[in-house]
DNA sequence: CGATCGTTTGACAAGGGTCAAAATGCGTGG
DNA sequence: CCACGCATTTTGACCCTTGTCAAACGATCG
């Protein structure tokens, strides 16, 4: 199509979802592919940021998952959300900011500095939708929690990360890549492990469903959508996009 | 104390707020309480911002309560926190911005206007700090239902409204005004009415809590707060204070 | 004084939790 | 290539918290 897009294609993920939530020029694409050189690995289980601990540097996610988790007294873990591929963390607006949660890599994972937002303009505001889409996503993770039954958590869960792998270039609208174990989907939709099971067993017995080899097949999109109502958020560049004011 | 003192006593809670986030120096207060005089008034019940439309202004919330909730369709309701004096809304950083949530008057409410965060570094600090506890709510809000029961989230739930009404002044350690329905705290807390109520009796009958008239007080603040291992947010200017990251 | 909204009560149902054990899968080393 | 050990998934039986439905009670307001 354009210039940039022959830089954009066959990219990381973060060019690819930055790319959806903004306007990015090719000063800005050039900006991320340079601090993409900036790698930085690190493997499951190890603990990229602590709860109460200062936050260090603004990284974002190349590769790999993440999540954001808190443990209560008493040993329960609540998973907040997870960090996908293009994801953005430690980015934050005022002075000696504080961690509010753990971040711990789920998986191997690599991560990349990224630019500050002072050159263009079209980065700044790739970073604000970024930060108001994943707003978007804790609002959705309260209701899901708050009003929604075991069945319709996990498939509200599941179209919702279906759609932001989407936007990193790494999902269809059927089939995706989950590396994640049930007892960690328990601990993000407020279950037990053992009822996760079973709720998920009933999915797949009904043919909703597949999860081979962490592979996750949606075989009837549209009566998944409908058992939970489900609206995509609005992050398309086009229009407006969500923001929580 | 100093000169800002002055200004700050008995003046709006927005000022007070804002103090308790961030050092502002006279500029900001002034900047504060001008444009606190464009003020603007709605009864209880008036939806301020509609989810899905675009957002508006940014304002602040002088006297009342409001709340950001979600409407299922089957008429379930989610209130995903509730807006108390001295609270922003409105507030955001990128372009076509679109409310994430229904933002509805719970009694009548004074809302005014709030300056840029041009003029000093001071408000620009606040306003951060204040998204970034804002944020920190919404966290707890999904620990809260993800991961305790009926009892601890009504008891975590009063603590920390409490302490958010406490910056604003408006709360001391163990009382504070609170002009909800009990239908309403269900639709925060993920309960039903009816189980929101003998779980609130419960508390009542072994002494821990008495609500009467508008007004709740807490006779037993150290075993609530052990009950649910509270830990207030840290949101003072010294030392460092929450962001998510 | 009815009307209406909010709170309280009771009886019962069900969704989800708990505990414990059995299967299955998978990486590692022999 | 096989066997072992560990993590994960699956199953079963039982219990408890929370939801449901329906009605009564209480306060507030025109």
């Amino acid at each position: 199509m354009n210039t940039s897009s022959a830089l954009k294609d066959n990219v990381s993920p973060v060019v690819t979802r930055l790319s959806h939530l903004a306007k990015l020029d090719d000063v800005d694409v050039l900006a991320l592919v340079e601090a993409e050189r900036d790698q930085r690995t690190s493997s499951a289980r190890r603990e990229f940021v602590k709860e109460g601990q200062p936050l260090r540097e603004r990284r974002a996610l190349l590769s790999g998952w993440a999540c954001r988790q808190r443990i209560l007294l008493g040993g329960q873990r609540q998973i907040l959300g997870f960090l996908l591929p293009g994801d953005l963390m430690g980015i934050c607006h005022h002075t000696n900011p504080i961690a509010m949660a753990t971040v711990l890599a789920v998986t191997d994972v690599v991560t990349c500095s990224v630019p500050g937002p002072d050159r263009g303009s079209g980065l700044r505001e790739a970073y604000a939708r970024s930060a108001a889409f994943e707003q978007h996503q804790f609002l959705a993770q309260i209701t899901r929690l708050g009003r929604l039954n075991a069945r319709e958590r996990l498939v509200d869960w599941l179209l919702e990360t279906r759609d932001r792998l989407m936007l990193a270039g790494l999902a269809t609208t059927a089939q995706f890549t989950v590396p994640i174990t049930q007892e960690m989907l328990a601990d993000t939709l407020g279950l037990t492990p053992v009822h996760t099971n079973r709720t998920l067993q009933a999915l797949r017995r009904e043919g909703f469903v597949s999860w081979r080899g962490g592979t996750i097949s949606l075989h009837d999109v549209p009566r998944l959508e409908a058992m939970v109502s489900y609206t995509p958020a609005r992050v398309s560049m086009d229009g407006g996009a969500v923001s929580y004011g």
